[in-house]
DNA sequence: GTAACCAGCCGCAAT
DNA sequence: ATTGCGGTTGGTTAC
C-alpha cells in the first residue's frame, strides 16, 4: 500500500521519524548514506529533510518543496519537477510521530545590507566629508547601484553596499561602473565599495581598478544623525 | 534550576521540542519570531534549530556548531563564541523527546565540481585535440587556476571548470587571465570555460572577452581512458 | 586562527 | 521559467 502526498498538500503536519535509514539522492548530483540512525522530518508542504546527531544543525540530505512523497513502509521516495529523486529506504523505524503547528506568523529581520544601505545614504558624510547623495538604486543598464553621490571635490561617486566585501562585490561594482561612464553627465565618476568588512582579496582587486574601500561600524552608523543634507 | 549543554558533549542524543515559543536571534543581525507553535531541534553538538511547518525545508532561525545551550524550563539560550544569542522563549512545551542515534557514518557524493576537474585533467583532450596538461590549481596572484593547459597550437590555455557556467565564471576566469598573463612565460594564453551546462549570458559575456566555452558531459568523461600523457 | 572557495548552495523578487 | 542577488549564507580546506 502506497500514500502519495501531494505538494502544498496539508495532511495533519509535520512528521518526525526515527529510523534507521540509508538514503540516495540523484539529481544535480549523486549522493549516497549508508544504513544508520537518523531522524527524517517531513514538514506539511512535502518536504523531507535527513539529520544526523551533529557536526552541523544542516541536513545530510533534503528534498525542497515543491516536491511530492510517496510513502511506504519499506522505502519514502520524494521527487520534484526537475526530475531528482531522494529515496529512503526505511530498514527500522523506532518513532513516528505527527504534529500539526498550525501558522507561521513569520520571521523579522533588522540589520540585513537593506538597513544599512537606508543609514548610509541618510549619513554620506559617514564615508567621506562632504559626501552628498544624489540617488537609491539608480538604475544602470545592467542593475541598480545602492549609492550615487557627489564629493566635495566635484566628482560623482557609484557606491556598492554590503555587509561583507568579498571579490563578487568588486565585479559589480565595476559593472555599474562602466556602464554608469557612458553617461556624461556623471563625469568624473569613481566608485566606492562599503562593507562591514572587507576581504583582502577584494581590497587587493579593488585597489587595482581604483575603486576605493571603506570598512563601516553598523552601531556606530546607527548613532548618527541623519543631518547631512541631499543634493535633491 | 538550569542545566548546561557544552559543545561537543554527548548527553543522550538529539532532543525533539514540539513548542509554543517565541524567538530572538541577537547577532550578525537581530531577528524575531512571534509566538507560534514551533518545532525546535537540539543536536548532541548543541547546535539548536527552529522549524516551522512549511515553506521551505530550512529553519527560521538556528545557531550552528561549535556552542552551548542554557536550558531553564521557560528559557533556552544557545551561544557561540562570537557572542551571538539566540533565546527561545518557551510558552508552553506539548511534547519533548530525546534519541540517541549513535555515529553517523558520513555522506558520499559524486559529481562535484572536484570530481570534474579529476576527469578534465585526466583527460584533457575531450576539451581539444592535443591539448596538455602543465598543471591543476595552478596559483595565479589572485586564486587558483583550475586547470593550465598547453594546446597543439602552442599556446597555453587556462581552463575554469564550474558544475554550472554562469556570469561568475566569467569574471573568475578573467582575473586569473589578467594575471597570468603578467608572465612572459606562459605567453600566448588563452581562456577556456567548461562546464555541464553554459548560462547563454555567460556564453555572451565570454565570447566577448575572446573566452572560449564548452559543455562536457559527465557520463561521457567517465567513460575516458585517462591515457592522455601530462608536460610533466 | 584567518582566508578563499565550493555548495544539490537556498530563497526571493523582478523580468 | 529564468536570472540576478543577498544570506545570520554554511562548511571545508589550505595557509
Amino acid at each position: 500500500m502506497t500514500a502519495r502526498r501531494a505538494a502544498m498538500g496539508h495532511h495533519g503536519g509535520m512528521r518526525l521519524l526515527i529510523a534507521t535509514c540509508s538514503v540516495a539522492y540523484e539529481g544535480r548530483l549523486t549522493a549516497r548514506l549508508p544504513e544508520a540512525r537518523r531522524l527524517v522530518l517531513m514538514k506539511a508542504d512535502g518536504s523531507v529533510s535527513i539529520h544526523a546527531d551533529g557536526g552541523a544543525y544542516k541536513p545530510l540530505n533534503w528534498m525542497s518543496p515543491p516536491c511530492t512523497v510517496e510513502t511506504s513502509p519499506a522505502r519514502w521516495v520524494v521527487r520534484n519537477r526537475r526530475g531528482e529523486a531522494l529515496t529512503i529506504d526505511l530498514v527500522e523505524v523506532h518513532a513516528d510521530v505527527a504534529h500539526d503547528l498550525g501558522p507561521e506568523p513569520g520571521l523579522a529581520k533588522d540589520g540585513v545590507e537593506l538597513e544599512l544601505q537606508a543609514l548610509l545614504a541618510a549619513s554620506p558624510e559617514a564615508l567621506e566629508p562632504g559626501l552628498m547623495l544624489v540617488a537609491r538604486e539608480r538604475e544602470t543598464g545592467i542593475g541598480p547601484v545602492d549609492l550615487l553621490c557627489y564629493a566635495a571635490d566635484g566628482t560623482f561617486v557609484a557606491v556598492e553596499v554590503k555587509r561583507r566585501g568579498d571579490i563578487d562585490g568588486v565585479e559589480q561594482l565595476t559593472r555599474y561602473l562602466s556602464f554608469l561612464r557612458q553617461d556624461g553627465r556623471l563625469h568624473p565618476l569613481r566608485g566606492m565599495l562599503v562593507a562591514q568588512k572587507i576581504a583582502p582579496q577584494a581590497r587587493v582587486l579593488a585597489e587595482s581598478r581604483g575603486i576605493a574601500c571603506a570598512e563601516v561600524d553598523y552601531d556606530t552608523l546607527r548613532g548618527l544623525q541623519p543631518t547631512t543634507p541631499t543634493l535633491f
